[in-house]
RNA sequence: GCGGAUGUGGUGAAAUUGGUAUACACGCCAGACUUAGGAUCUGGUGCCGCAAGGCGUGGAGGUUCAAGUCCUCUCAUCCGCACCA
């Protein structure tokens, strides 16, 4: 029979459907495996992305199963968000029924490509079941003080019309759209993620092995804690009575407490309140005004580019020595790390030196080399030797800050203290297709949370979306509702949250079976069977955004009480991208390859073959057609040569004693690939080697005939191979084994004993000839023979050493 | 600047973790079968050299009987963060 990959792949497929071949059981006495990919945003089509995060999860998936552990491998879609809004607007369509249908589409191709997902616990994160439980989450959060609203300088992106979480910014641009975002003050909820700061950060540890290791510097470095200390700079009487005596002092932080005599100056971020008061009461001149106006609506990228500032005619006193320092206003200190406000060290701070030969400021050094001299051209910021330092003269400089954190603390005048570039994460969102923040504005009560049994508070279908302001603002009659406190009219929070936020929980709800699915979001029994994720696998560009915000949840669910571990994903793989032409496959660049028409030519198996051949699933992947076709092309040999086996419900019995030489090289490679395979599955991940391995066991057994190897040779090959190639496979499978190979298979030892050796000859470590032997010949023997077969090298040579290195090679090591 | 990674044939990539470098595949070359093939099959293919042989894992050193693998320095590329006090 020819290779038919269409009608083949159809027929299994359907066997799958029918008989829900990949449901997890019930029974939490089995052991299971967690298998999670990223879950997709349903954008209309799969890309080669997906299915390049989908054939891996699958691989694995379809291994442990076969391994008989109860497998959890299920696919919903994160839908709501902004493109689903964007294409309404575009296209004058709903955004619901764009969502929806494209979630249909998807799945069909999902389908088509043999994905072993649970189907039963399929979700999307736009249903209102999911909103219902998930605004519950919210409301709980909310009265442990995790979720509050304040008003913030936060980043607004034009385009979207909406706010942005820090992680969303990009190079100053929103993530989505790629528009320069600009600072807005409003109102904003935000989740109390830096509370956590401390546990994200020394969690990261139990992670380690599990995690790639880029990932987990990224999130150390997101976190970016450091150590210093913090103090107030006192105003002198002038500089009080020019500021009305509102202001007595301000907090800086530094990490370099060495530095403190060498102050020359200090500096105010634009947005700070001394500033913006001093504005307000006209105490800065309108040209000094529109100086620092301009300061504030620079774009952080602009910002960088050239320091400037403006003196403040205000001077502060030096905590140690009690001389005036004068107070700036530099576009360099942000308002938004540490308190805004920064001690200025130009001697041995490069930015501070930068600045101050720019307006001529004093640089005062206080830390020498230890060797040799310092130099007044730039910034000395190595570890040195205290001088000029008062009672702390002479000390080094790194240590010196313990002595005098320890002083300031001893005074009273400053404490030790930790900063976090971390924030707090902005989730209210001015748009319309998410979930509703479940509050309600009540003049007489204030903000008030939504009754639980009133959820999910869903979003209206009947919407105009014009893509001006919030259409649930708009909306006639949505936001009109009863105060669930005092039952007087009120009005419903318009925001809607971070799409991020459902993303950060649906790996619980996954845990969900369908008997509960209505009544809870997940139970502790089930979260505690299945939790945590043994594999999560999927792009790196979430090392931050999910997967920060997922770990944050999960501390958070636990500390509520409703799950009790700390960490979601015990296991994490980042694939690489997908390329063509040397660039990322995308649609812009017009370089992407359609997985439909791959299909449609050569069936799923070649795609999911290709792409878990071409390349480790860490690495870039180069998209070839032509290796494509070569993966075709394997596949159809594979198939062809099916016939060979002769129809066994079991392994058959193999006398391996009197095989010839070929049939027992094909057994060896046989074996051989299924070492390699449990090694794959289970720790390295390579399926590529996985794959050349089974390639090179069917061009040994094609140099046989014997019809038990060939049968011994599918039975193991159909099986290692299923995870990667499952509808051929099981076609192979059910028609000469009865799907009785698909189950763990044993190694048999004995085809790896060797009725002779070849050992590499080597004369002082350079290869020069081989040997034969046979395994039994003892040491003396083998060396003898070398020395004879390499004996053109030795002539004349004194011989210093002979090393053996057992079933490799001899190495002689001569003279000369 | 800080951090993380990666450098192996014409190409994608292997190398049992210190033991015969380039498995497997793509491409290319030759041949066979063909009216023909971009189908299939067989063989060849790191570089220099007629050969013997020499050279060869970004570069330079080092450790070792033995280095793609370990150490030191260095170069290049990619990614992330970045005026973070």
């Amino acid at each position: 029979m020819e290779y038919n990959s269409t009608t083949i792949e159809k027929k299994w497929q359907e066997h799958w459907a029918k008989n829900a071949s990949f449901e997890p059981t019930e029974d939490f006495s089995k052991e299971k495996k967690y298998i999670l990919s990223m879950f997709p945003f349903p954008s209309g089509r799969l890309h080669m992305g997906h299915v390049r995060n989908y054939s891996i999860s699958d691989a694995f998936a379809r291994y442990y199963r076969q391994q008989d552990f109860n497998v959890l491998h299920p696919i919903g879609f994160d839908s709501f968000g902004m493109p689903a809004e964007n294409a309404a607007i575009k296209n004058n369509a709903n955004p619901k029924t764009w969502t929806y249908d494209n979630i249909d589409y998807m799945k069909k191709e999902f389908a088509s490509l043999g994905f072993s997902f649970s189907k039963e616990r399929e979700l999307a994160t736009s249903d209102e079941l999911y909103t219902k439980f998930e605004q519950g989450f919210i409301i709980d959060m909310f009265e442990k003080g995790l979720l509050y609203r304040e008003k913030g300088l936060l980043n607004w992106c034009p385009n979207d019309q909406t706010v942005l979480a820090n992680e969303q910014v990009v190079d100053g641009c929103c993530w989505r759209c790629d528009t320069p975002i600009v600072k807005k003050d409003m109102n904003q909820y935000y989740f109390k993620i830096t509370k956590y700061a401390d546990e994200l950060l020394d969690d990261l540890k139990k992670l380690e092995g599990g995690w790639p290791k880029q990932v987990l510097t990224m999130q150390e470095n997101w976190i970016g804690k450091s150590n210093g200390l913090a103090f107030d700079l006192f105003f002198d009487s002038a500089s009080k009575e020019k500021l009305a005596n509102n202001f007595e002092s301000f907090d800086v932080f530094t990490t370099r407490s060495d530095t403190i005599y060498g102050v020359s100056y200090t500096a105010l971020a634009p947005e700070h309140s001394i500033v913006t008061y001093m504005i307000e009461n006209n105490l800065l001149s309108a040209e000094v005004i529109s100086q620092i106006k301009d300061m504030k609506s620079t774009s952080s990228i602009d910002r960088q580019k050239e320091k400037s500032g403006i003196s403040l005619g205000l001077d502060v006193l030096h905590p140690m020595t009690g001389k005036k320092v004068p107070v700036w206003i530099a576009n360099f200190v942000l308002m938004d790390y540490g308190s805004g406000a920064v001690m200025a060290v130009p001697a041995h701070d490069e930015r501070d030196f930068d600045f101050a030969k720019k307006y001529d400021l004093a640089i005062n050094a206080v830390i020498k080399p230890f060797e040799g001299e310092l130099s007044s051209d730039c910034a000395y910021t190595e570890v040195g030797e205290l001088f000029n330092s008062g009672e702390f003269d002479g000390l080094n400089s790194k240590k010196s800050q313990y002595n005098i954190i320890k002083y300031f603390e001893e005074k009273k005048i400053g404490k030790k203290t930790t900063n976090y570039k971390l924030k707090d994460w902005g989730v209210s969102r001015q748009r319309y297709w998410g979930a509703p923040i479940p509050f309600v504005h009540c003049d007489d009560c204030g903000l008030v949370m939504e009754k639980k049994e009133n959820l999910p508070i869903a979003i209206p279908e009947d919407i105009e979306i014009t893509g001006e302001g919030n259409p649930l603002d708009n909306h006639p009659t949505w936001k009109h509702c009863p105060c669930p406190t005092c039952g007087k009219d009120a009005v419903r929070e318009t925001d809607t949250m971070d799409t991020f936020v459902e993303s950060s929980w649906y790996f619980l709800r996954f845990c969900a079976s369908k008997q509960n699915w209505e009544k809870e979001a997940f139970s502790k029994e089930q979260i505690k069977y299945w939790m945590g994720v043994d594999q999560y696998i999927g792009g790196i560009e979430h090392a931050i955004l999910h997967l920060l915000y997922a770990r944050f949840f999960t501390k958070v669910f636990r500390d509520l009480g409703y799950i009790d571990f700390d960490e979601p994903f015990d296991n994490l793989l980042t694939q690489g991208m997908v390329l063509k032409d040397g660039a990322k496959m995308s649609k812009s660049k017009g370089n992407t390859v359609d997985p439909d028409a791959i299909i449609e030519k050569y069936g799923a198996d070649t795609a999911r073959l290709f792409i878990l051949f071409a390349a480790p699933p860490t690495q870039e992947l180069e998209w070839n057609d032509n290796a494509v076709e070569g993966a075709y092309k394997f596949i159809k040999r594979f198939f062809d040569r099916s016939s060979n086996i002769v129809k066994t419900q079991s392994i058959p019995l193999i006398d391996h004693s009197i095989l010839s030489k070929d049939e027992k090289y094909a057994r060896k490679k046989v074996y051989e690939a299924l070492v390699r395979a449990n090694d794959v599955y289970n720790e390295k991940y390579t399926f590529n080697t996985l794959i050349a391995g089974t390639m090179e066991a069917i061009n040994a057994l094609n140099v046989q005939s014997n019809s038990d190897v060939w049968s011994e040779g599918f039975w193991i090959l159909s099986s290692i191979m299923e995870p990667v190639i499952p509808h051929v496979c099981w076609d192979i499978s059910s028609e000469y084994f009865s799907l009785k190979n698909l189950t763990p298979q044993v190694v048999v030892q004995e085809v790896f004993v060797e009725d002779s050796i070849t050992l590499g000859v080597s004369i002082n470590g350079k290869r020069r000839t081989e040997i034969e032997v046979s395994p039994e010949t003892q040491k003396e023997d083998i060396i003898q023979s070398a020395k004879e077969a390499a004996s053109k090298w030795l002539e004349g040579k004194e011989i210093l050493k002979e090393i053996l290195v057992p079933k490799k090679l001899v190495n002689i090591v001569i003279k000369g």
